[in-house]
RNA sequence: GUCGCAAUAGCUCAGCUGGAUAGAGCAACGGUCUUCUAAACCGUAGGUCGAGGGUUCGAAUCUCUCUUGCGACACCA
């Protein structure tokens, strides 16, 4: 039952049609302070129409509102104040919660439709880091936020196991390389490698023209150049695997730009039919000026591929084998202006989807206010920081709650649970500087706290036993248990609100605010006292339970039962 | 240089389509564990919302100018 519009319904017939329900509906708002009501309605809005002060008009329009429906309603200078009935309200929302479940909130806007989503993406022969994190992340959140909504999401983790970074790598391996020393520890010795190309090619820019030749003779299938890819790449990803199942995320698919390699003339046909390649400098271009933006260059002059032209083949092979309601990427935020230019080709081209293109981009992580980059050697790595704060947790439940079973599921639950949503928290393109403290935080406004909530709402069902559970009737006398009410209720629509931006820090910040509201309810109350309200209260719990659990798992992040 | 993004408490950030005294967390100071997990709760202190103009009954929010920071600007991804 949406009771904001049942507010709307009642000032619009109290208005006399001075102002449509629609745009009464729109200027409601929800007042800061509980105390203030549950719904206002600032009364400016008709001082023009009805030309006559503000709190005059408040005033009167409590004589003419029809209250049965409410509590209460009051007029406090320019607003007219409404609180809901709460016994009536408080039932609705419980029992919808306890009898949906974890499908609490669950709405069918995305009717099935498929969404391809580009994430985490690292590099072969090159470390995971933080940086990484982000996309990782983000894009699994938005994956389970999507499905939620009703849509079947496609996670394609978008490899970087191409380009002309593996004929460097080919040249470094065959200079200095070891075999023995890439099958110990393959991206250690590798980004070694890579690092020592970089630093040795300033001085003999000869390096670098080799590096191009093996890579044409990989683009070629040259055998020796296939048989290094394809070893660097295995190796690459078992190592990347055992982060991923650490993190909890698994993907759909794994086609990295290699897996394009093959499909991109398709591509170069199409653009070259529709005319749209025009040569420039030498190379194939796309000339975009009725878009606003430069030229986007298709082919180097030597022939070869570049990331667009790639990208140009996934959106082709996207579109065929899944006709997408949308077609996503997880990319950082610098490159917001190639992503424009990558749409805009593909507009021209006239691709179905291409119309629901979106990058979905997020902030840098630097450190000391500078970029990563594994080249320079300035990296933070991922793997280390979960192990840091996996311990974290660890050395946490050994001194809070040494008796708890399964301590190290536990401590990677909480560990890994801390990083991935200090990472959500936030909104997507804030830019952030990487601190090791801030990580491995557990206390306020952090994932643990969300966690810590929910395992206590655990903890109290369980002393509960089989009490009975009663959503129908919760007349409830604590203010503490009716804001917790309020929040659960808002839950689908910050379900609808996080698909729509694409931002699982809406799901977050919901998580933190109804484990809040919970925690103060904790404190003041007292559960399990013997009396009329018991099975209402235990309601409230199981409900909180149930949502902040649901929002923990709609960010990748785990709810254990105790900790 | 051009374009884009940002600037809110000592630090990290919220602030919904403009609305009631600008809010959290951390850090500081003080209080609450014989009773459901103190990873919690309660309180004190802390602000010219980068600067200046404009629109409006009303601006942290919209608009313009400026300052500062970050990013992107064709043969990397």
């Amino acid at each position: 039952m949406d009771y904001k519009q049942q507010v709307a319904a009642a000032l619009s017939d109290a208005v006399d049609g001075a102002l449509s329900t629609e745009d009464i509906y729109n200027k409601i708002e929800r007042p800061k302070d509980s105390k203030m009501g549950d719904y206002a309605f600032p009364a400016f809005v008709l001082a023009k129409v009805l030309k006559k002060a503000p709190q005059q008009i408040a005033t009167d329009l409590i004589e003419k509102i029809d209250q049965s429906k409410f509590e209460k309603i009051q007029a406090v200078g320019p607003y007219v104040n409404f609180f809901l009935d709460k016994a009536i309200f408080s039932s609705d929302v419980l029992s919808q919660v306890i009898k949906a479940g974890a499908s609490y909130g669950d709405n069918d806007s995305g009717e099935g439709g498929n969404v391809p989503i580009d994430l985490s993406s690292p590099n072969i022969a090159k470390p995971i880091s933080m940086g990484h994190l982000r996309s990782t992340v983000i894009g699994n959140s938005i994956s389970e936020i999507l499905k939620k909504n009703g849509y079947n999401p496609i996670k394609d983790n978008h490899l970087g196991d191409w380009g002309t970074q593996f004929g460097k790598l080919i040249v470094a391996y065959k200079k200095w390389g070891v075999e023995e020393d890439v099958k110990k520890d393959p991206i250690t010795n590798l980004v070694k490698y890579y690092v020592r190309f970089h630093k040795e090619d300033v001085d003999q820019p000869e390096l670098d023209d080799e590096a191009r030749e093996w890579f044409k003779k990989l683009e070629d299938g040259d055998k020796e150049a296939t048989r290094l890819w394809t070893w660097f790449r295995e190796e690459s990803l078992k190592s990347f695997n055992a982060i991923y199942e650490k993190l909890g995320v698994e993907f759909d698919t794994f086609n990295g730009e290699a897996f394009y390699n093959d499909k991109m003339q398709e591509g170069i046909d199409w653009l070259k039919k529709m005319g749209l390649l025009k040569e420039s400098q030498g190379a194939q271009v796309v000339d975009l000026e009725k878009y606003n933006l430069n030229p986007a260059l298709i082919l180097k002059s030597d022939g070869a591929s570049l990331y667009i032209t790639r990208d140009i083949a996934t959106a082709i092979y996207r579109d065929k084998t899944y006709k997408p309601a949308m077609n996503l990427y997880v990319v950082g935020s610098e490159q917001t202006y190639y992503f424009q230019q990558l749409k805009a080709v593909l507009l021209e081209m006239g691709l179905p989807s291409a119309k629901e293109l979106h990058h979905i981009p997020f902030g840098l992580i630097t450190v000391n206010g500078k970029k990563l980059s594994t080249r320079s050697g300035r990296i933070i790595l991922l793997d280390e920081v979960l192990d840091d704060s996996i311990n974290m947790a660890k050395k946490q439940i050994s001194e809070k709650n040494p008796d708890l079973p399964n301590k190290d599921e536990v401590a990677k639950q909480v560990g890994v649970g801390a990083i991935i949503f200090g990472d959500l928290k936030n909104e997507r393109t804030n830019s952030i500087d990487f601190n090791l403290e801030d990580q491995l935080r557990f206390e306020g406004e952090t994932g643990p706290y969300v966690q810590y909530s929910h395992a206590r709402a655990e903890s109290i069902l369980r002393k509960a036993g089989d009490t009975e559970i009663n959503a129908d009737n919760t007349i409830m006398t604590d203010p503490e248990a009716w804001d917790t009410i309020k929040t659960l209720a808002d839950f689908p629509a910050t379900v609808i609100e996080a698909k729509e931006e694409f931002e699982p820090s809406d799901i977050a910040k919901y998580a933190i605010r109804l484990a809040k509201t919970f925690n103060k309810y904790y404190a003041h109350s007292k559960i399990l006292e013997e009396d009329d309200e018991k099975s209402a209260r235990l309601a409230l719990v199981k409900s909180v339970s149930v949502v902040l659990k649901e929002s923990l798992r709609l960010l990748g992040v785990q709810a254990p039962d105790q900790m």
